[in-house]
DNA sequence: CTTAGTTATGCTCAACCTGAGTAGAAATCG
DNA sequence: CGATTTCTACTCAGGTTGAGCATAACTAAG
C-alpha cells in the first residue's frame, strides 16, 4: 500500500492520535547568568516540580499560534518572538497519556524578564547551571538564586538543554545576543551577555573591534549614567548590518 | 486556571486532536548537485504531485521510530541517520485534515541513493533548485534530470527549503559532507559536496588545508582507480577529529 | 619512446582576523 | 587635587584564508 493509498483510506477517527502540545522556553539574563522562566506544578503527577508554560494546541490552530497564547495566557507576557526549538516524542514523557510536545524558544530583554516575574502568573526565574562547554549539549540544572535546586518536570530538563544548545550555536551569526538586552546599551552589557550564552569569557578588545566590523551596533551620542567610573558610550541594535 | 489544573483536568477524548505525521528529506548527490528522493501521488488530492515520503505517527510509537518505520517500509532503505528538521503545523497545510508534521532529515550516500531508487518503492530523484545563498533561506524547485519542473505537493516544498537551509549551516562544523560519500573517497570528491551543498565554488587549497588540519580525514594509503589522469589519494572519514 | 594534456599535491605570499597587552581618556570619591 | 576604576584606541604577534605557482603522476596520442 503506498502513502497515497494510505492517506485516502485514513479515517481520522480510526486510530488514536497523540495529544500535541506547546512547551515555551522563556530566557533572559538574570544576575550575569542565563535563567528561565518556569512554572511550580501543583497537582499530580509530578506536583511541587518545576515545568516549563506549555498547552495543548487547538484543532484549528496553528503552531506558533498556540505558542503566542501560551506565551499571553500562561506567562502574562503580551509579545516575544517566538522560535520554533525541537519537538519531543518520547512514548512515556508524561505519565498520564502520549503528549507530543513542540518546544519553542524566546528571548525576554532585562526588562520583560523582570516584568514576567512581577506579573500575576506566579512565575519563578530560575538560572541555568550547564556543565558543557561550547555545543557539545548535555544536562542542564536548574537553581534558584540562592543556589538551590529546582527539581524539574517530565522531561523539561532535556528541553531546557536544547535550547541553552541552540542559543550557543546561533549566538556568533545572528542578532540573538542583542534579544536579552535593551534598546541602548553598552559594549561592556553586550558581552556580558555573550558571556553568559557561552558560559565562558571572551576576549575583549576582539569583541568590540568583531561588533563594530560587522555593522550590527550604531552609536547613540547618549552615554551610560549614574555609573561611579567613566561611563560607556550607549549602543543600539543596527538591523541594517548583514546576517 | 494554570496549566497543572488543566492538565489534570484533561480528559484525552474531550477535544479533537490534530493528526500526527513524519515525512522524510531523502537527500543525496546526483550529478554533482544535491537531490531529493520523492514519491509520485496516484490518488486525490494533488494527485500526480510529487511528495516526500511519510507516514502517521503510532500512538505507542516515538517519533524517531516512526520516521524509521517510513524510511524502511515506504522509501525501502534499511539504515540511515535520522535527524529531526522541524515541525509543520499550518491548519490547511492538507486539504483532507488537519496533519500535523514532523519533517526528518537523512543523507543517504551515493550508493544507497542509487539503491533507493533501484528499489521497488518507485522513488524518484529530484534534483533540487536552490535559487538563495548561503543560509539566506527561500524557495526551492524541484526539476527531473532533463530540467523539466517537477510540482510538489503540499508544503513540501517549503520543507526541502528547509533542509537545504540547515545542511548549509551545519556544513563548516559538523561531519554532514561525508555522510554523502562513500567510505573511501578522494578530497576532490569531499570538495565537489561541500559545493553542491552550499550552492557556490569553493577555494582548493584552502579547502584542502582546512580538511587536513582539522583531522576530520586520514589517508588510506590507496589511490583512486579508472582515472584519466593522475589519481588521486584516497581517504576516509576519522571521527576522532574533534567538533 | 616521446610528448602533450590533465589532474593532484605541496609550497609561498599577501591580506585578514584574533588574542593579548599597553597607554591615555573620562568619570567619581575622598 | 590625586587615587581609583573603567572605557576606548592603538600596536603587535600568531594563526587562518584566498590566490597563485611549481612539480609530480598518470594517460593518450604521435
Amino acid at each position: 500500500m503506498t502513502e497515497s493509498e494510505f492517506l485516502a483510506g485514513y479515517d481520522p477517527a480510526a486510530y488514536e492520535r497523540p495529544a500535541l502540545a506547546v512547551d515555551l522556553v522563556l530566557l533572559g539574563i538574570r544576575a550575569g547568568r542565563l535563567a528561565a522562566l518556569l512554572l511550580r506544578r501543583s497537582q499530580q503527577p509530578q506536583a511541587g516540580l518545576w515545568a516549563l508554560p506549555g498547552g495543548f494546541v487547538g484543532i484549528a490552530e496553528t503552531l506558533d499560534a498556540a505558542a503566542e497564547r501560551v506565551l499571553r495566557d500562561k506567562a502574562g507576557i503580551g509579545r516575544a518572538r517566538l522560535e520554533q526549538l525541537y519537538t519531543f516524542g518520547a512514548v512515556d514523557r508524561d505519565p498520564r497519556m502520549r503528549i507530543v510536545s513542540v518546544a519553542y524558544l524566546a528571548l525576554l530583554p532585562e526588562a520583560a524578564f523582570a516584568e514576567a516575574l512581577a506579573g500575576g502568573a506566579a512565575l519563578t526565574a530560575a538560572t541555568l547551571v550547564v556543565p558543557w562547554a561550547g555545543e557539545a549539549g548535555g544536562p542542564v540544572s536548574a537553581v534558584t538564586e540562592d543556589g538551590a535546586p529546582l527539581a524539574l518536570a517530565f522531561d523539561h530538563a532535556d528541553i531546557l538543554a536544547l535550547a541553552v544548545k541552540r542559543l550557543r550555536g546561533k549566538l556568533d551569526y545572528t542578532d540573538v545576543g542583542f534579544a536579552l538586552l535593551p534598546e541602548h546599551f553598552t559594549l561592556r552589557q553586550l558581552q556580558d551577555v555573550h558571556a553568559a550564552i557561552r558560559g565562558a569569557p571572551l576576549n575583549k578588545s576582539a569583541f568590540r573591534r568583531r561588533m563594530r566590523d560587522r555593522g550590527w551596533i550604531a552609536p547613540t551620542g547618549a552615554r551610560e549614567a549614574g555609573t561611579a567610573f567613566r561611563p560607556a558610550e550607549l549602543f543600539r541594535f543596527d538591523r541594517s548590518g548583514q546576517f
